[in-house]
DNA sequence: CTGGGCTATGAATACGTATACACACCTCAG
DNA sequence: CTGAGGTGTGTATACGTATTCATAGCCCAG
């Protein structure tokens, strides 16, 4: 056991081992200009001594903390857990830390005291609006930073996303194709591209196939449960009400859904539901969800190395990656409406 | 705008300002030892400076990174995504950082690397188990821990859990009060106080009525909700199956009532079903589950509450926190069963 | 007036590591 | 046998801050 005392240094650790402090951080950093029996003894001692630098003074002098620092938003929402989830696997296998901040719980401003507390190495926002100031503060600043899963047209930085235009296109596609025309839509205002582009993309498709998408049909709401829900109870209790409707996140489907089920409205004998996102608890039987799938691990692995690229060397190009988001079906579309 | 060139140093605001770096350092930390004058014209090239302290140097000053260590697991189930969410809140609230780590993805040996690398002022478990090594490594290192949400018998450190026992031996009275006799149990490996708590707990609510549990009825199982959807489908398809089933975790019961759903079992006419954690999503009208409430909240506050009076003074008596949990009856129990 | 104590400040140092520089030793070509 | 070049190691320093120590100026009791 080590004790309660105060942890060994690269001091003691030379001491110890007969050689030079020096020495020692030539050991820790793998330099070659270390004779083999030299490096043999520091690294028993070190054994010994159960010896592990200190990160902090490291990262003093190196100006490197090993360590990201990453923005998300609503951890409890299923797809943001998976996402947070995904992110810190791959930091993990690349032997980064991370340092999680909830952009609901902490003001925007925190960002730029973070940069020059010189915490973390490099940024990873996952919730990146027009209005936002973190990426433009971020990036401004020089700190190596990349957008994931939410990107911003009008900024120059690494940014790694869904095609979410295509994914809602194929959505509304679909629909069209299975011969709905009574089409409803809930939808999320346009503060991102990831928004914006699961709106018109679905639009696009419609209107290619010459399907109006009526006023009445179109409902604009908040991110949560209870918002699709109450937009559902909207667009399911007028008259003439869609056969089919749209939402763009798996939340306001698993909503809408529950509506569904309070109202008596029989999915997908009435009504045919499409979200987007394709969460775990999309497959659960409670509402085995037809849903356009976000390929998350290669946009969280493909962020990261872009990142690392950039910690590496950041007079690179900055990066835009779009990644196809394919149309899963499940039992919410599978039979023909009534 | 703060431009690219390096931050600013406290040297630099010093030379602006017209005064040493002692000075400046000593207006930073509130020293008594300042003339109004000094500090008001210190601030002020401060301001125009847009200077932040680099908070490296004073962690490797003064020993302390106002850091947390949060270590977690599956952020992707609703009951730990809340748990996080709070975790985050109340950090921010009191100006700490939180440094996550998944033990999912992590080996457990990286905390003994991570307290000697003393990067973090303490650490917030919230997945001990009995066989876990790192709630023994942390405590032996002296390094300030704080158990959360899962407690251990035989260790010495500050613990704040809910009252599982109770919480289950008032779900199990309410079944028997409400006249079930033959019951089922959806349980977890006892890994750990917790698990071990809900299962026992509930077990004597039943025994003190004179109910007997049948062996055939009790499966234990995974933590996911697949394993809740398989262990229902072991319970319901026997013959002669029970009327209420009481799973140790609303992601169980959740499994389960999708199962109850495919089977066309009816929930509660034909069962009852009570989870535990009274998770957001047991609120959905999909699932509507009664289920024991964790004030999580409450949990997480004088949880990191303790771990910062133990920062404070390291030699603080440990203290061991259960807080009640209450029973949340919804609609998965609300009718009498047939 | 004088000197003891208090106040505000600066100079110097330490935290633990990485690294530039210096140097002693060895090798080998000339 | 000599000197150039390579190799392994030690010495010294720097990273940016907090803090100890020293000191100059001041106030006031004696």
């Amino acid at each position: 056991m080590a004790g309660i005392g105060r942890p060994p240094t690269s001091r003691d650790l030379a001491r110890l081992a007969g050689v030079s402090q020096a020495t020692v951080s030539r050991v820790l950093t793998n330099s070659p200009r270390v004779s083999p029996d030299t490096r043999a003894r520091v690294l028993q001692v070190l054994e010994e001594l159960n010896y592990t630098p200190n990160a902090v003074a490291r990262a003093m002098k190196t100006g490197r903390t090993d360590t990201i620092g990453v923005f998300i938003t609503r951890v409890t929402s299923p797809f943001h857990g998976a996402l947070l989830d995904k992110i810190g696997r791959r930091l993990s296998e690349v032997g980064l830390h991370m340092i999680l901040w909830n952009i609901e719980h902490d003001p925007e401003e925190t960002v730029s005291d973070v940069i020059q507390q010189r915490l973390v190495d490099g940024f990873i926002l996952t919730s990146a609006t027009y209005t936002s100031k973190l990426h433009k503060i971020a990036v401004a600043s020089g700190t190596p930073t990349v957008l994931l899963h939410r990107g911003i047209d009008d900024i120059v930085c690494d940014q790694v996303v869904g095609d979410n235009w295509q994914g809602a296109f194929d959505a509304g596609r679909y629909l069209v194709e299975a011969g709905h025309r009574k089409i409803g839509l809930i939808t999320l205002p346009h503060t991102g591209n990831t928004s914006r582009d699961r709106d018109l993309g679905f639009r696009a498709a419609l209107a290619e196939a010459g399907v109006e998408v009526e006023a009445r049909n179109v409902v604009s709401t908040g991110v949560n449960h209870a918002d699709g829900h109450a937009a559902a109870r909207q667009l399911l209790t007028g008259k003439n009400p869609p056969t089919a409707i749209y939402a763009v996140t798996d939340l306001l489907a698993f909503g809408l859904l529950d509506c569904a089920r309070a109202l008596g409205v029989g999915v997908p004998d009435d009504l045919w539901v499409v979200g987007f996102d394709n969460t775990d608890m999309a497959s659960w039987e409670a509402f085995d969800l037809t849903s356009v799938d976000q390929p998350l691990r290669d946009i969280v692995d493909a962020g990261i190395d872009l990142l690392r690229q950039r910690i590496a060397d950041p007079s690179l190009e900055p990066t835009v990656l779009k990644l196809p988001c394919p149309l899963v079906v499940r039992g919410s579309t599978a039979n023909i409406p009534g």
